[in-house]
RNA sequence: GGAGGGGUGGCAGAGUGGUUGAAUGCGGCGGUCUUGAAAACCGUUGAGGUGUUACAGCCUCCGGGGGUUCGAAUCCCUCCCCCUCCGCCA
């Protein structure tokens, strides 16, 4: 959510900024609203201090013995106009409020203009020492591969579940298990994170929190009976811990890792990109979060991503990093940067981590505030995630780079010591 | 799921219709005293909105929402959460 302040002093910023994220600008409807909004509250607050003061001397009177009723009849018809203001100063909060909640954020002055993926950038490259790009044998996609191996089966997972709920199977599943923890434990011991192990299911709240309320809503599940959400990301609820929260200075920045299965009903996106794990209903992350002091955000952010960039490092696992344009920009981020693992099979980069700085974007949503030392007031302080990452994404990646011409895999040196075997097949 | 109890400021804990945004204690901050510290004493210490160049002023907030009333932390409705006991259960 963006000030409303802000966007009463910045109309001009605010109306370019969601012109160049592609979204619809409401913000004349918005103005209007918090114009009326406050003269609402100026004729409302008149009254109210009026009834205060008569309400005052009515309950001396009253103590005193003396007859009051005349006044009272006088602060009734006051009472009344009072409700019928505080009825309508409701209705245009209601509605400036939804209208807020659908305004995204504004991309950072850094981020490349542009409506399409096509404008993204290219930032940086990591190949590692001995690859090639040429292929000296025809690689077998990761759903080729998993099924010949014995360790992914999507056809029983869409029996149990539907499409998109891989199941994996022996030392697939004990791979996974593998990536997990390493990226756990890495990001725990040298990048400082505390890990976090939150729930998987999240109210509108914390929905809302995020941002991914009210705009995702058909791309999530949801569970009606509790009026509970399945979360799409552990971004969620590890960012909504702090909701409500006034921390203080010393405690930032704050650095968070946490493990969840994630669940996306992405509705709508039948087709090409959807193969075995490229697009499915629920998959493995872990994520980091950060929620660090204003001035140092966009630091963070960079370090947030060089994060994401040693785990594919160790995993020796060809990689791009991209600062996505204007329009590619999610909803609630000003600034992001995607990393891309490159798939021998598919022969294109395909997305595997999404860093994002949100500003206070977020936070003014859920209400995540900091008190600096000397200052009395407090503040919405800068949240920020990224995929630290997502293991299908990665399968993909180990399955098909470190596939072997006899059609084996072997496995990266950094994740022996957790899966306790070297090859699989 | 059933029965009962409870949600008040950073924490503890008063307050059941009329200057109560809220006693008191602890904690925090500032000061006096002290060579320094402790103790003692004095003062101060929530958030949001409106408004102002900035103050002031005014309004709202005692789990969330709604209602009754001239007036609500206090009464009513509803939702949420916590605790105790019982049931069910990994």
């Amino acid at each position: 959510m963006l000030d409303i302040k802000f966007i009463r002093e910045n109309p001009g910023l605010v109306k370019a900024g969601i012109k160049n994220k592609n979204e619809k600008d409401t913000v004349d409807q918005i103005l209007e609203l918090d114009k009326k909004r406050r003269e609402i509250i100026r004729a409302t607050e008149e009254l109210k201090a009026k009834r205060n003061k008569v309400s005052q001397e009515i309950g001396k009177l009253k103590k005193s013995g003396e007859d009051a009723s005349e006044i009272i009849a006088e602060m009734k018809t006051v009472s009344d106009e009072i409700k019928s203001l505080d009825d309508e100063l409701r209705r245009v909060n209601e509605k400036l409020n939804e209208l807020l909640m659908w305004v995204p954020n504004l991309p950072h002055e850094s981020v490349p203009v542009g409506l399409s993926e096509a404008d993204n950038v290219e930032v940086r490259k990591w190949i590692p020492e001995d690859f090639s790009f040429e292929k000296d044998f025809e690689y077998l996609d990761h759903v080729e591969l998993g099924k010949k191996l014995g360790i992914l089966d999507f056809e029983r997972g869409a029996k149990i579940s539907g499409s998109g709920f891989p199941v994996y199977l022996g030392k697939g599943a004990m791979l996974e298990r593998a990536l997990i923890n390493f990226m756990l434990n890495y990001h725990i011991q040298k990048h400082g994170y505390k890990e976090v192990l939150t729930p998987f299911l999240v109210n509108a709240d914390s929905m809302k929190g995020t941002g991914q309320l009210p705009k995702m809503q058909e791309d999530m599940y949801f569970c009606e009976k509790d009026n509970l959400y399945p979360i799409p990301t552990a971004e969620v609820p590890i960012t909504n811990l702090h909701r409500n929260e006034i921390l203080s200075e010393e405690e930032l920045p704050l650095k968070y890792v946490g493990f969840s299965a994630c669940f996306r009903r992405e509705a709508g996106s039948y087709g090409k990109e959807s193969k075995g794990f490229l697009r499915v209903h629920q998959f493995n992350k872990v994520e980091m979060v950060k929620f660090v002091k204003p001035e140092d955000s966009y630091n963070a952010l960079e370090a947030l991503v060089k994060d994401a960039e040693d785990i594919l490092k160790e995993l020796k696992i060809p990689y791009r990093v991209i600062m996505l344009a204007t329009g590619d920009l999610s909803f609630a981020a000003a600034k992001c940067y995607d990393l891309e693992t490159w798939s021998p099979a598919e022969e294109k980069w395909l997305e595997a981590s999404s860093c994002s700085n949100f500003e206070s974007f977020q936070a003014r949503r859920a209400n995540i505030r900091f008190r600096r030392k000397n200052n009395k007031k407090p503040e919405f302080l800068h949240t920020l995630n990224g995929s630290g990452l997502a293991t299908s994404r990665l399968m993909v990646s180990i399955l098909e780079n470190y596939q072997t011409p006899e059609g084996k895999v072997i496995v990266p040196k950094v994740l022996q010591p957790y899966t306790g075997f070297n090859v699989i097949g």
